[in-house]
DNA sequence: CTGCATCCCCGCCGATACTG
DNA sequence: CAGTATCGGCGGGGATGCAG
């Protein structure tokens, strides 16, 4: 059989850890825009503390604009990261938790957020030499 | 002890994993900008079956821009990912490898990836019922 | 073969003000 | 309390052309 699997009209496929894709419908990117955002890790890394509700959040995550609090969380929820609970108290409270497909992110999302910590002084020393 | 550590003059401070950030000089904001990055996982990902020259790259990561290649090895080279070196041969040739540190990386950033493939399609069937 | 410079579009994100 | 609407800056990144 043909080395490129089903490589259709020109579409270019690059081979990732045994899995074909293409530059678009890439999983790996669509995954890491989770990551990338400003405020999406630390959103739910903040989560995990447990269920949260929105002016919670707003206070423990630092600098967070009301607009990019509201956007991120939709964001999070559309993609089933976190669920969002209404209830009709007045005035009414929201309040954002952790569904299983988060947690799940977050117990491979955290080993990250360790080498990061450890490694970021290596990264700065490296920038620093790069630059002089 | 006071709860948060060291907050001093108005300065705000999240606590992630045990650890106080502020919102500026963050390190895992610092780390997640290479994963953010259009290109720069699947670069890394490449490089991780053996060092490649610029020519190579250009081929197996479909329709990156020159532009983008160029700019993305400068990048993780800066950061100490990756090393580069140059073959005055005629005309010149540049490889490029992974380091220990990009080595480090990617043992950590592999799980993303393959939890990327596994749930990609819960991911895609959540939006639709957002959407919906 | 490798890399740099230029132009330009577009989406992220911040600031602010306004509703149920 | 929670969310929406609008405006505007800034930077990522694509297309193209030039250079050692």
């Amino acid at each position: 059989m043909d080395k490129q699997a089903g490589t259709l009209e020109g579409e270019r496929v690059i081979m990732v850890m045994g899995e074909p894709f293409t530059a678009d419908n890439c999983p790996v990117r669509d995954v890491l825009a989770n990551v990338a955002g400003k405020w999406n890790s630390l959103i739910l890394l903040t989560l995990d503390e447990g269920p949260k509700r929105f002016s919670a959040l707003r206070r423990e995550v630092p600098d967070i604009s009301q607009r990019m609090l509201t956007q991120t969380l939709r964001d999070l929820q559309r993609d089933g990261y976190i669920s969002r609970e209404v209830f009709p108290t007045k005035p009414p409270s929201v309040e954002y938790a952790l569904t299983d497909l988060g947690r799940s992110f977050l117990t491979i999302m955290k080993p990250l957020v360790t080498w990061s910590l450890e490694n970021h002084g290596a990264i700065r020393e490296a920038r620093r030499a790069f630059d002089g």
